[in-house]
DNA sequence: GGCGATAAGTTATACTATAACATTATCACG
DNA sequence: CGTGATAATGTTATAGTATAACTTATCGCC
């Protein structure tokens, strides 16, 4: 395992083609489901394409009401089910902390999704990195914890938003 | 900061003496509060001390249940804000991946909350490890993001679910 | 005791999520 | 093709979590 980040292209929402994000998201979702044999159908894979609106995490019922431009009424378990698949199927991770969800940009290799939430953007950027993982298994070994599943959610201030309005930024006092 | 953790209490809830965890508790909470020049009232003693009936998160209606059993009705505002004030206090923790709260066992430190929660006895064990703090900041600092708040959440099977039942257990395949 | 500030009570409502059952689509097989 | 098993979606109702807005009570101080 190696360690990536998608800082870059989430905390700069704004000036990247983030259509971009949404074609190669939705690729790699079609290859993955076809290669596990399961079904991406097209409310599945329209749910998908509406997370991936943008790096922000996104809430049930954001998506519901986006859903409902497409189709009529909608109700939440419809949405909910295809949230279910493709948190399932790793396409999403949801975010503990806001009760919203967002895209993975890897799904193919397995991991798992730790996060930084910028409070000014909303951005979320997905990092893995081997020194966090081994730390914390590491550290619940010791205490005969079998760690099966890690949230990791750190908020805070990204990049920009500190260069933008350096409010409670890092060097203050 | 050193290092602590709390799975020795917490994971062994039906073999050690809660009340002596409660006791210690609510001492500390009057005499931190004292000291800070808030007030911690008798509803909000009182919801700290229930949030301490055991090591395991509680939801704030599963309090305000309790809390019904002792004065007549009782609704939502009256829990929320007395978790709003133990919050802001440092006297308990929100786990975000359950929507409940839990005692700080050390409310005196400052510090992150990061849990290990096991999946069936229920506990949470609060730790604080330098090691992992550092590993967090400096890989968020590396990308620029400056962090305010953690949230670390390991779910996984205890020391003493994983002897009493090996279900899904470490070396399992 | 009067007064400003903080806390608690009260009512209503928003937001998040799932249970249970009916209907429709898909696919393997004959 | 038909047909039945399986999976997916639709539909209705309800459970669970949290806050807004306003009123009343209590506290600390003069
Ligand atoms: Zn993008
Ligand atoms: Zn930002
Ligand atoms: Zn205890
Ligand atoms: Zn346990």
């Amino acid at each position: 395992m190696k360690a990536f980040d998608t800082a870059e292209t989430s905390f700069d929402s704004h000036t990247h083609d983030h259509r971009r994000c949404v074609r190669s998201a939705l690729q790699t979702a079609e290859a993955l489901c076809q290669q596990h044999g399961v079904r991406l159908t097209a409310l599945r894979r329209r749910v998908l394409e509406l997370v991936w609106t943008s790096h922000c995490p996104v809430g049930a019922y954001d998506l519901l009401e986006m859903l409902s431009k497409d189709q009529g009424r909608v109700a939440p378990p419809t949405v909910y089910r295809a949230l279910e698949f493709l948190l399932a199927n790793g396409l999403i991770h949801r975010i503990e902390s806001r009760n919203a969800f967002v895209g993975c940009p890897h799904p193919q290799e397995a991991h798992a999704g730790h996060f930084l939430i910028c409070r000014v953007c909303g951005a979320a950027a997905e990092l893995s990195d081997p020194g966090i993982e081994a730390t914390l298994d590491q550290r619940a070994g010791e205490l005969g914890f079998f760690v099966e599943a890690k949230t990791v959610e750190l908020r805070g201030l990204c990049k920009g938003c500190r260069a933008r309005r350096p409010d409670g930024g890092e060097q203050s006092a």
